[in-house]
DNA sequence: CATGAATGAGTGTTCATTCAT
DNA sequence: CATGAATGAACACTCATTCAT
């Protein structure tokens, strides 16, 4: 039918397959366990290879990191910002847009756990902290900017820093996810969130504050 | 006057002296380097002993951290407690004040570097974990709950869902110390953030919101 | 004729060829020199593998003890069992054969050298006391008590306490393989031991006594 | 009363007092855990004084083995010698007699556990086992020579093989202080091995044999 | 004399990495 | 391409030994 189409689709396949189980098992691994307390076994075990196969793709263990936080974030980012950029409306509608996208897009997917695993190894992967800043902290950063500035320029925002009000919007994102894979597997329900509350919760707050005048 | 008295003093000193630096220096280590990354003879050199002294004090690398996170930041958060809940005045300022003496008695300490390793650590410290809520989170997150409960009660802050409002308000304090020990040392001066003008712009948000109606 | 039959077959013995060089080696060692003052990379070495090897194939320096004393022990005995149950003849010719076969099969082998290790080591080794019970002396004795109670049945032997006489026929042949492992390197030819000897006179004590009436 | 006897024991035993506590604790430990399960901490502690202080009499742990040693075996040796050498009577009670007082001199006291700490440690400590050999194996073994010859002169025993009649005389009874400090602590009652009955059956067998003509 | 804090060489064990098959 | 047996450097932890007090 669609030869064509289909040979260079299995051709990418064929060639990413493996990887492509590796670096979602390290993933996996990495987030619920650290670095250097994933062995490089168990992943190659879980994406159903040996370990010798994973070093036939990745040169080494650090590589195999580099590579897991490189696979994971640009699509969701970019594909968050394309919907972004294309909204229409309220800038208080667009806000609420942008956090529960971000919600669909990230924060419910398994690129989640990257952030913390970028915190965590931050001081041993110099080169990666630049490139994370480069392609996801910088954009993401703008992003929000954007969306800053807007409300701003329409008078439906209060002028405020815009690196800090960015920062403020982020940081209740930034939380939710590394809660989500820290404290969030191992406590009981008490401490347990939920992403919808939580986020209605922060716009209420980004929109109105608590104060009562 | 009294150098009788004063002998067994300084002896006394000397005995807690090494496991004081060793706390420090492990403490500096782990939060630079991660747990794991971290080995014990170099906490020990930083220290100026030797690896056996270590496990004199300590008699695991893993007790090392427990002893850490219990030296470095129960203190520190009942001081906070204790200083909050003698406060007396309307409720935004008791906001400012919790905000600003957490800055001063937690978040410019090197205790700071303590929940990026917690968050880091968790899954592999489950009772650590539970220790960490007993003595940190459980306590902290009561402080701020007591002061928005004050808030409402009082008529000054607008009813709002207790547990998310406490996690909107812990949020950007974590994101502040996160950033610090992760992204903040290896980055320009395009993303550092100043404490002050974070706080005042988060205190800022957190009373009036960006909606300008 | 069957290459295809032969291949795997050679393969399996591939496999087993080290986990043998290693308990060899083992045995060597620990008999030499007891179980603590043998060190695993030593044992890895006279196999003629690495340290890591080792532990491929035994999780732990405990767990190579064990292996060895399970290896080189079990089937030697059963052997010398079946032996002497098929045994036709005179009791006293029967116990000639016992402790002869015994000299045979296990004295004269590197087995010997295991009853000196099980008796270092039966403090710190509950467990693997049990299995040397189990495995090793309760059928061994219960072998010489059926020689026993066959020359007691068929009128040729006095009557005599079983339990001890199981004892005092087996304790010459075990302070034969102690000597040969302890003293026996270290001292002259004055206090060496000739097993055909002394297995002689043992027998001809063991059914005539010293005494003269 | 006495104050020459007694100055001199007083001096001498303060001078040994902790020498001889510290040996007696090490022999505990030495024979019921193994030479270098041992730790020489936990002899001082049942020594009752600090680590410091063992190596102010003994300069390392080999040498408190070595003294371990050669303290407690010349006394009963020499006693159980004298004993027997001034025995008048038949041979078949010297050799009774002879069996019962090693019992009580030897067998039954600490002293009991040096042959299997010998034997396990023998490969790792020729130089002790010249001195073993010359103070406790040769007049031993010169002692039940002697008996046998007495008996042979006297027409009381057949003719035997010297050498080789002694260790057959010597072998249960090592045998029984062997399993004593091996198997005998971590066995049920039915291996255990009551002396006397087990003794007075070594005699019968030793005088008269199994044979029923 | 006695102590016990301090040491550091030594050991069992792990695990990322290699390579012959 | 894929494997998994083999490696050996690295690390946590131990413990005999020292020495200032």
């Amino acid at each position: 039918m669609l030869p064509i189409a289909n040979a260079p689709t299995r051709r990418a396949r064929r060639k990413d397959a493996r990887p492509g189980e590796l670096l979602s098992a390290a993933l996996d691994l990495f987030v619920e366990k650290g670095f250097s307390a994933t062995r490089v076994e168990e992943v190659a075990h879980r994406a159903g290879v040996s370990k010798g196969t994973l070093f036939l793709y990745f040169p080494s263990k650090e590589d195999l990191f580099k590579a897991v936080v490189r696979e994971h974030l640009s699509d969701h980012l970019s594909r968050w910002s394309d919907e972004i950029d294309h909204f229409e409306g309220s800038s208080r509608d667009m806000l609420r847009y942008a956090l529960f996208s971000w919600w669909e897009l990230i924060g419910s997917t398994k690129a989640s756990g990257i952030p913390k695993l970028m915190m965590s190894e931050a001081g041993n992967f110099p080169e990666l902290v630049a490139f994370y800043r480069q392609e996801v902290i910088e954009p993401g950063n703008a992003l929000l900017a954007r969306i800053l500035q807007r409300g701003m320029a329409r008078g439906e925002f209060h002028p405020i820093d815009l690196k800090y009000g960015v920062f403020l919007i982020l940081a209740p994102l930034l939380f939710l996810v590394l809660w989500k894979h820290s404290f969030g597997p191992c406590c009981d329900q008490h401490t347990q969130i939920d992403p919808v509350t939580y986020l209605e919760t922060q716009l209420e707050m980004l929109l109105h504050g608590l104060s009562a005048h």
